[in-house]
DNA sequence: GGGAAATTTTTTTTT
DNA sequence: AAAATTTCCC
């Protein structure tokens, strides 16, 4: 029997040797998950069953994709080339190059980045002229990608989904957006999926032809898939036989966590109605963490209504362990203090800090725990965050590079053409745009009419001059020189890296030095053309994950990774679960959010570390917190609540001393953060509104009077601290 | 048109 | 508190 397979279990070798026929893998957190679809991909090449290039393997994350081929690859002992593996969007972006014609685009699209989307909208709304403070050029973006996200083209959006902007006019200017981007042959993220989808169900030869060529289909986190990503993959996987559906889905239902991004947990509950006769595999066999995590975050998800239902047992006959531990600390200051303080006392037992992660919910939270580190001298890595390829010298540098690539890019044009200053506003902009459109020219064409027409004063006119000829003369240098060297030349000659050279600011020498690692990214391309689709797509640089740190990042960006110990912290009502997940979901919001603490807590492999603090600066003010109601959810007998310093916080508090200068800390009723205090703690009862000018106490900043009450919220000038905004349940009557 | 000054917003999660 | 955006003035 093949090796591969010998090191599977019972349930996992079913997933993997059901290759006939659809087939839902349910597997929980932690189960061999990726191991059985790497596997399963290998044995089908191995089994003889199909070429490489016949299978489609679909990712959420390029993360994924990356690992599974490099997986893939290990299995079969040599590079797996050829192959039909990436993200949704990696693969549409493929398929729509050969067949960019059919939706009127030519092969050669661009991928636009979210700047481009905005500009382009703002000047849609303008024209239109639409009040932008009424109704924000986000608002109608976040309208045209739910749309897209349910593989609505315009004429599809019905009236029962149309959304509430400017009098029903979003619909408009959504067709009109799709028209602009297709006059400046360019796609947006959303496009991709929508354009291939729609070619798929109007194409029938098209199709045809992918049914001929996917006889497996494997799908990665199912449960993330949005609706328009799943007519796609419906498209492909329906073939005329039914026994040749060979598709083979695995996802958790208890760890959707993107319905936001229009993800629909549906897909996966009615994946037996969409293939009949589907055989279904659980993995429930848990080999990453220890008895008490896996009872902890079982308790916690247990409290969700509507699941598919797992039960994830120990694999691992060793699995004891230690309780997950509660912590409570009095703010967010002394919570980093903790975490920092036990990474060194892990790092002086030799715990790999690579083994470490801080899990939060929102990215600002990072900041806090990375000013820790660097105090501590910690090495760490921030992992997502701003993106390499969001910074605006980057995106500025990517847009000379997508003008030599493609002259007609309008919007990359318009992005630098003022950039470095040439004395270009925005009236010679709005005459630029008139004549293109006027003339049905791209930009650049309109630029060079300007100068003949002399409708530009002298000074601008020379450097307009300068840039356009300085694009033909790098576009003609390409062939030659090499796209790394004309990068270089351009962003030299063009005054580009002279702009930041003069910038005084503190982030100019940064600015500079990523330029340079721009291009020396751009070395690693055969070509232009391929680096420019590789950002658009990848958006990362994959550098030096090797190094032993401490890894710092969102829940959101955890899911899929696992490490030795992990620090969750923040769990506080409105932060986690978060206020707006609630506000604007309700009941299904705080079951995502609950289904992202239950991914957070089977992160962990040995140790997980949640905590909560009694206050946070939220913007530059302080506000009391109440511990998160996950909290309670947690069973007792897997947990171990500690006080952290809080107690020794609260010994202090009678006399003057940690916060003296900054909040005289009047003691009237020291509240004691520990161990049981979450108990205590009142949620925020909708009781406690405060009439304006009422005298009020808080804990924190001591006497003050109400100045404001806006809902829950007051403003209250205190005595010593000043001016702050806090939540009513937080003062008292004084 | 450009820069400085004043004002407003920010913090949910991402391919 | 910092960043982004708008307004103001030359």
């Amino acid at each position: 029997m093949s090796d591969y397979l010998t090191r599977l279990n019972p349930e996992q070798r079913a997933a993997v040797e059901t290759v006939d026929g659809p087939l839902l893998v349910l597997a929980g957190a932690g189960t061999g998950k990726t191991r059985v679809l790497t596997t399963r991909f290998a044995h089908i090449l191995m089994s003889r069953r199909a070429f490489p290039n016949q299978v489609l393997a679909v990712t959420f994350t390029n993360k994924a994709a990356k690992e599974m081929r490099e997986r893939v690859a290990s299995i079969l002992g040599q590079p797996a080339e050829g192959l039909w593996l990436g993200t949704f969007h990696a693969l549409c972006a493929r398929m729509l190059r050969r067949h960019a014609e059919l939706v009127g685009l030519t092969s050669n699209f661009t991928i636009l980045d979210t700047d481009d989307q905005m500009r382009l909208l703002k000047q849609i709304m303008a024209a239109e002229n639409i009040d932008t403070k009424r109704w924000t050029p986000q608002n109608l973006m976040g309208a045209i990608q739910r749309w897209k996200d349910r593989g609505l083209t315009p004429d599809r959006v019905t009236d029962a989904e149309d959304v509430d902007f400017a009098n029903g006019r979003a619909r408009g200017l959504y067709a009109q957006y799709q028209e602009r981007l297709k006059a400046v042959n360019a796609a947006d993220f959303g496009d991709l999926l929508l354009h291939v989808t729609e070619i798929l169900r109007t194409r029938p030869d098209v199709l045809a032809n992918y049914h001929r060529m996917f006889r497996y289909i494997l799908v990665d986190e199912y449960q993330d898939t949005n609706t328009v990503q799943y007519l796609w993959l419906r498209l492909l996987a329906q073939r005329e036989n039914p026994a040749e559906r060979n598709i083979c889905c695995v996802g958790d239902d208890d760890q959707s966590i993107y319905s936001w991004r229009g993800a629909e947990i549906e897909n996966i509950l009615r994946f037996e109605k969409d293939f009949p006769g589907a055989t279904i595999v659980r993995l429930e066999a848990n080999y990453r963490s220890t008895r008490p995590i896996l009872g902890a975050a079982a308790g916690l998800i247990a409290q969700n209504n509507g699941r598919l239902g797992k039960t994830l047992r120990p694999g691992r006959n060793d699995a004891e362990g230690d309780p997950v531990s509660v912590i409570s600390l009095w703010d967010s200051e002394e919570e980093a203090r903790m975490v920092g303080e036990r990474i060194e006392q892990a790092q002086r037992r030799r715990h790999k800090l690579s083994e470490i992660a801080i899990l939060v919910r929102t990215g600002s939270q990072t900041r806090a725990f990375e000013e820790r580190l660097i105090t501590l001298g910690i090495p760490y890595r921030v992992v997502g965050g701003q993106k390499f390829y969001e910074r605006s010298e980057i995106r500025d540098a990517m847009a000379y590079l997508r003008v030599v690539n493609q002259p007609a890019d309008d919007l990359a044009f318009e992005r630098i053409v003022n950039q470095p200053k040439r004395g270009l506003g925005d009236t010679a902009i709005r005459a630029m745009h008139e004549l293109g459109r006027r003339e049905g020219k791209p930009l650049v064409s309109a630029a060079w009419r300007m100068i003949e027409t002399g409708a530009l004063r002298a000074k601008a006119k020379q450097s307009l001059h300068e840039l356009l000829e300085g694009f033909a003369r790098w576009r003609a240098q390409l062939p030659a020189e090499g796209h790394v060297v004309v990068a270089a030349t351009m962003l030299e000659e063009s005054g580009y890296t002279d702009m930041w050279k003069q910038d005084k600011s503190p982030e100019a020498a940064g600015r500079l030095e990523n330029l340079k690692e721009l291009l020396r990214a751009l070395g690693e391309f055969e070509t232009l053309a391929g680096f420019l689709e590789h950002v658009a797509l990848v958006m990362e640089t994959d550098e030096n994950a090797e190094a032993d740190r401490v890894s710092l990042m969102t829940l959101h960006a955890a899911k899929g990774l696992e490490f030795d110990m992990v620090f969750l912290p923040g769990w506080e009502e409105g932060l986690f679960p978060h206020q707006r997940a609630l506000d604007e979901s309700g009941d299904k919001g705080l079951e995502e959010e609950r289904r992202l603490a239950y991914v957070g807590i089977t992160r962990a492999r040995q140790k997980a570390i949640i905590s909560h603090a009694a206050n946070r600066r939220i913007y530059a003010n302080w506000s009391s917190a109440v511990p998160s109601r996950f909290l309670d959810e947690l069973p007792e007998e897997h947990v171990l609540r500690e006080g952290g310093a809080g107690a020794h916080r609260t010994r202090m508090a009678n006399q003057p001393s940690a916060f003296a200068g900054q909040f005289p800390l009047v003691s009237r009723k020291p509240r004691v953060i520990e161990a049981g205090a979450w108990e205590v703690a009142q949620r925020p009862a909708r009781t406690a509104s405060m009439p304006v000018g009422q005298r009020v106490f808080h804990q924190k900043f001591g006497y003050g009077r109400v100045m404001a009450v806006d809902d829950s919220k007051l403003d209250v000038e205190f005595e010593h601290a000043g001016r702050k905004r806090v939540i009513d349940t937080f003062v008292e009557k004084a």
